[in-house]
DNA sequence: GCAAAAGTGTTGAACTTACACCCATGT
DNA sequence: ACATGGGTGTAAGTTCAACACTTTTGC
């Protein structure tokens, strides 16, 4: 701020150290199973042959959205998922070698949207969110950041509705906050509180894939939550 | 991915952009007035002469929480601020020309631990969270954010302590809510909840300065609150 | 003695929690 | 007819919101 002052802005931004600027991608998905995670195991170097999250680097004319878009659709082949800044990890050797620094976001996926020969291609898996494998890095301590941070806002944001086919039951509902907040939930409690908000369209139709009986299904009425949501309406679970 | 495989990683890391990493501090204050912003008038280019947050590049051998943290003591003389990422702004053109990637952090700062020479010599200013002035770039952006940010945190986390002194009083801790929620609270209700936590000591001591009755003092208690923390306890105004 | 801010309790409404049985269907 | 998961209501406890008067003290 002395010297400086009688700079140019060219002059002094070219005094100024440049970095490699990443991302990497929690993506979480969910199935009968429960919560997932999507892991590849690594073709290249560095770290070769290990699991770790999908990465990319930040490229000239992106945004960092951008390119978190562009590494997801390359991973999955999907667009326009839901995809959040997470954390920017800048630690001078978090990675191996030759310093690299990250914006980490995640992103939830509808598991039944998936293209599974895309997935193969990139040596992409599901793992169960309390079976991970040991990742590269810190990417561990990513998805933990991830995974709390999912766990808090999915109580106050309809963001678990991006885990969902479009379509979905009551009971799927229930199991997808069971398995994010690792609680069980009493389903008639669940059940009043979520229609109170009355933000579910019940459709016609039911899923039978899980009991012979049958559950109505519902669509999350997206359009009704935004109108909501500037009258000051909260979502809760 | 096809033909980066057969690279080493000095080489694939070789060929990658490098982008300039900057930060900027949203600094928040509180005193008698209410909730206030510190801003500098820009005593360099680009953009001289006008108001903007406090900012600076990162260094080869820090991170950038220690950036930020040398930055902050820069401006203020203090370390240890209360300090936590806000969001990563990285649109290419951003900046007035030439890129520059600038990840935001917001502050919380004890106005009665400020240097205001330390102030002075960087033209940094105090403006009332309602009376901010013409902002450079995207900066007016990152403070909306990080006042949004502040208000949803501050009804869950104990932070608001990092705006007040050491010791203070109930009403003026309310009056610390007020002015960030931008609401009025029932002072009756406030006190209940807020010492219903029993999260708070109260000193002998009476604070006299904004009335003859005086008010009493008292010390937020965090040792307990880490405590308390471990055992699922949630902080709540 | 009065102005100005500190301090104090109660009541009704709203919300949360716990809990047990019937329903519809495919086999 | 029975096994399986879907669907429903109520009562007790807790929390929240609204509200008015007394206390202390410096002037």
């Amino acid at each position: 701020m002395t010297r400086e002052i009688h700079l140019t802005m060219v002059e002094f931004y070219s005094r100024q150290k440049r970095f490699l600027l990443a991302l990497d991608v929690i993506i979480f998905g969910f199935d009968e199973e429960g919560l997932k995670l999507l892991l590849i195991k690594r073709g290249f170097e560095p770290c070769k042959g290990q699991w770790s999250l999908m990465g990319g680097f930040l490229e000239e004319n992106e945004d960092m959205e951008q390119a978190a878009d562009r590494v997801l659709h390359k991973l999955t082949g999907l667009s326009d998922l839901y995809l959040e800044q997470l954390h920017l990890y800048s630690k001078p050797h978090r990675d191996s070698d030759g310093r690299v620094i990250s914006m980490a976001y995640y992103a939830l996926m509808k598991t039944d949207h998936q293209d599974s020969e895309q997935l193969e291609k990139h040596n992409a898996q599901w793992f169960k969110i309390d079976e991970i494998p040991e990742l590269v890095f810190d990417h561990r301590e990513m998805v933990n950041h991830a995974l709390a941070r999912l766990r808090r806002k999915c109580r106050t944001q309809p963001i678990g509705f991006e885990l969902l086919p479009d379509k979905f039951t009551i009971p799927q509902l229930q199991k997808l906050y069971e398995a994010i907040l690792g609680v069980e939930l009493d389903k008639r409690n669940f059940r009043k509180k979520i229609l109170s908000m009355e933000l579910l369209l019940k459709l016609e139709e039911k899923d039978k894939s899980s009991s012979r009986k049958g559950a109505f299904l519902y669509q999350f009425d997206k359009e009704k939550y935004d109108r909501l949501l500037g009258e000051g309406f909260n979502f809760a679970v």
